[in-house]
DNA sequence: GCCGTAGGACTACCA
DNA sequence: ACTGGTAGTCCTACGGCG
């Protein structure tokens, strides 16, 4: 039979004597589970003596630790290239990967060893040329009631699924009189799901609410939760660190209950895996998704395409950054005592246990199109691409091109190698100091993804540096050469992302109500974004100190060619930062910039191109804490659009308060806006006579800082230190509770130093108009107030006494 | 012993 | 656990002073 469709999942099922490839696909005809026999994984090996023969390693002698025998599939010769250069390779296919890293050792005697540790269906994948959720065909034929695959390819045409994938999202609430709680002992008590608009909470305690269904013991409670899953039969499971509390969680109470929590499309176990730092989830046949990764994930590397920003990654807090509501919530720490409470407690838990699970699928359609997205142009299942860091995705995409160039897959750098090239950095960006001031009419120039496009025009690559003999090269300032020609794999990945790119954006041009089409082109930018990152990875297969130095030399040096040029034309240069610069107009007209701006496109090679950001009618830059040049990558734009555009400034940053940010940010759109000094001075005035008053609210006091360190691992004293401290002492939070975890803290009165004063948020009573005053308002906005020219006496003569 | 400050540890930002 | 460049806070150690 033929079919067509996109790709759940892959994995491999182990036979006595071998392992097979297993593939889930949903097509429009349902969903088909089929086995390809016709693949073995391998490693290969690049001999020392050019002449072993083939034979004589198929015929070799291996077991493994049970002394069970290992024999070897197939050993076969290929060429393939090395850092450049053509090799003779042995590829030695063994019947099962548990068989690899014993067979590998066993050989190492006898040659170098590559691409031994490859995942079997990442291998299957990159090998075949398929790309999951693009969707793939499929022939097979029935062998007593299996599928057998006979051939597979991926697809021109992207696969259309007549309807979405469905999810289930859930989430699961504890019984904690020991406030953490202890899956050996402590019974799950409720479970609250979310399917194709269907909702509801399955619990063992009679509470009165239509959505609820009680279950007389724990064990049948977890039994309907497998059961409703088999019903419904979800593509995706969707939780809320899911991956490392509540499935792990669910998985020991089964345990304990006799049984196994399978919630898979097969009748097997789920596999817990470490996967970098992350712990995933398998979910055979189905898709693990767990949103509190996917959030993070968007945070953190979205972060250049603004598409979130996110202060603490807690589902509440998620929820609120993405629509602006709050959920309703309950007192964690005691959810035993709501439990063993009156009826109304408990139909309070329920509801909030049904919120839980109804937010996350909220966060779950908000985050879908860029997840989903992010798979087909990393060519990775949905589920694996949800726990790779960008590093991995740029990774397994260069796979690709090196198997389909025949180039070997450098290996993974040992600790030693690591610690080597974290020890010796290259050189980064260049950036301009400004002056500070209050500039009218300034026009931003910036290279539209400058490291990409010199990746391309260069061929940066590091298989592609010319040794000293060679003729034909293209030279970086640092003096590395690169040959023109064959083209690299890392420019030939790149230059794909950003023809697609184009392409998409050309499509999103007459399609602009698309999710899809504005999720694709984020996917491709942040790939290709992170492609210059990898280079310079120190865990990266692909790691070239000269061609990261490369990039960010050829990158000074364009950015530097056009200051020059700007200032021979006769222009004011105020700012520039990698790849951008700020130019106030003076006398010039904007068909000057424009002009100015085609002179320098004129003389850029390959696609690397100068782009006008925008015209802006003023900008503010301040002078450093206590110097007089002005501040690196800090200042505020107003477009001729009234767009504001700030940046670095302490109102972007969270560990500064936010009535400190709240005045900064409006004494930085009273210049800006209304160019009224009086009134800047004004509001400062204002916010420091509240808060000598004490009529500021606690909640505008609170300084978050992440806790990025163990606890007891600082060498530092500091206050969000201090504050957590005290509150493990006070038994109000677990080390686990604020270790990693942002914590908000409020200085108050209480104490001598800083620190002395430091409390938790929730723990704090009071505040120190002292520090508010001189730690947060002054500092944030005085510099700003410098520039119309008052002074710190002026300021302090406005109302406020430095002296207590 | 008090004061001012250089320098380290640390975080969060820009690109 | 993709890179380097940067500002800024808080704390501690240190040296000068008396």
């Amino acid at each position: 039979m033929e079919l067509e469709g996109v790709i759940i999942d892959i994995d491999h099922v182990p036979l006595a004597d071998r392992s097979i490839i297993r593939i889930t696909l949903k097509s429009n005809s349902g969903v088909y589970s089929v086995l390809d026999k016709g693949f073995y994984p391998y490693f290969r090996l690049v001999p020392y003596n050019k002449n072993i023969d083939p034979a004589s390693i198929s015929k070799m002698s291996f077991r493994d630790m049970q002394q069970n025998q290992m024999p070897v599939h197939k050993v076969s010769k290929t060429r393939h290239s090395l850092a450049g250069k053509e090799v003779e390779v042995l590829k030695i296919e063994a019947n099962s990967p548990r068989h690899i890293p014993e067979i590998s050792r066993m050989l190492a005697e006898f040659g170098e060893r590559y691409e031994y540790d490859i995942l079997f269906w990442k291998r299957y994948l990159i090998d075949k040329q398929l790309n999951p959720l693009h969707g793939v065909s499929i022939s097979a034929h029935d062998d007593d009631g299996i599928l057998l695959l006979d051939s597979i390819k991926g697809l021109e045409e992207e696969y259309k699924l007549n309807k979405d994938l469905l999810q289930l999202c859930f989430d699961i609430e504890t019984y904690n009189p020991a406030v953490v709680p202890r899956p050996d002992k402590d019974p799950c008590i409720m479970i609250s799901y979310w399917i194709d608009g269907e909702s509801g909470v399955l619990t063992t305690k009679k509470i009165d609410r239509k959505f609820v269904k009680t279950f007389a013991t724990e064990k049948e409670m977890i039994s309907a939760f497998m059961n409703l899953i088999k019903e419904k039969d979800p593509d995706i499971i969707a939780g809320y660190n899911s991956s490392n509390f509540d499935v792990p969680y669910l998985m020991k109470r089964a345990e304990k209950n006799g049984m196994s929590f399978r919630i898979g499309r097969y009748d097997e176990d789920i596999r817990q895996e470490h996967h970098g730092l992350v712990e995933a989830i398998r979910i055979p046949g189905r898709i693990n998704l767990d949103i509190y990764n996917v959030a993070r994930f968007v945070s953190i590397v979205g972060a250049s395409e603004k598409l979130i920003k996110i202060n603490r990654f807690t589902l509440s807090e998620v929820y609120r950054a993405i629509t602006g509501d709050t959920k309703i919530t309950v007192d964690k720490n005691n959810i035993w005592q709501i439990w063993d409470g009156t009826d109304s407690d408990r139909e309070e838990l329920a509801d909030y246990s049904l919120s839980d699970s109804v937010t996350l699928n909220k966060l779950y359609e908000f985050f879908i199109a860029l997840e989903t997205e992010t798979s087909k142009v990393s060519m990775l299942t949905l589920a694996e691409n949800a726990v790779s860091t960008t590093g991995q995705l740029v990774e397994v995409l260069l796979m690709r091109y090196a198997s389909d160039n025949e180039e070997l897959v450098p290996n993974k750098p040992e600790q030693q190698e690591i610690n080597r090239r974290m020890s010796n950095p290259i050189e980064g960006a260049y950036v301009k100091t400004p002056e500070a001031g209050i500039y009218d009419n300034i026009v931003v120039l910036d290279f539209r993804s400058l490291y990409p496009s010199i990746i391309i025009a260069h061929n940066i690559d590091p298989a592609a540096i010319a040794g000293p003999d060679e003729s034909v090269y293209n030279e970086a300032p640092n003096g590395i050469r690169f040959r023109t020609k064959p083209i690299g794999i890392v420019p030939k990945a790149l230059k794909k992302l950003i023809n697609d790119r184009k392409e998409i954006k050309k499509a999103y041009k007459k399609d602009p109500d698309s999710k899809t089409l504005a999720a694709r082109s984020s996917a491709l930018k942040i790939l290709a974004n992170s492609f210059y990152g990898y280079l310079g990875y120190a865990r990266s297969r692909w790691y070239s100190r000269d061609c990261a130095a490369s990039v960010t030399a050829f990158g000074r040096s364009y950015i530097t060619m056009t200051i020059d040029d700007a200032e021979k034309a006769g222009f004011h240069v105020l700012y520039s930062d990698t790849d951008s610069i700020f130019i106030q107009m003076q006398k010039k007209s904007k068909d000057d910039a424009i002009s100015f701006l085609n002179s320098i496109n004129a003389k850029l090679p390959g696609l690397m191109e100068l782009e006008l950001e925008d015209f802006y009618l003023r900008g503010v830059f301040v002078g450093k804490r206590g110097a007089d040049a002005g501040a690196k990558k800090k200042y505020a734009l107003l477009s001729e659009a009234g767009r504001v555009k700030i940046r670095g400034f302490e109102l972007v940053r969270r560990d500064w308060s936010n009535i400190a940010r709240t005045a900064q940010k409006d004494v930085l759109e009273a210049i800006l806006k209304e160019g009224s000094k009086e009134k800047a001075m004004q509001i400062v005035k204002n916010v420091l006579d509240r808060l000598r008053d004490g009529k500021v609210e606690l909640k505008d006091l609170i300084i978050y800082t992440q806790l990025r360190k163990d606890i007891d691992k600082y060498d530092a004293k500091s206050p969000e230190l201090a504050a957590a401290k005290k509150a493990i002492e006070k038994g109000a939070k677990r080390k686990d509770e604020v270790q990693g975890a942002t914590i908000g803290y409020i200085i108050t009165r209480n104490g001598n130093t800083i620190s002395e004063k430091a409390e938790l948020d929730e723990l704090a009573d009071s505040y120190d108009p002292d520090y508010y005053i001189n730690h947060q308002v002054i500092p944030a906005t005085l510099k700003i107030l410098k520039e119309l020219g008052f002074t710190e006496e002026e300021l302090k003569g406005g109302g406020v006494q430095k002296r207590l």
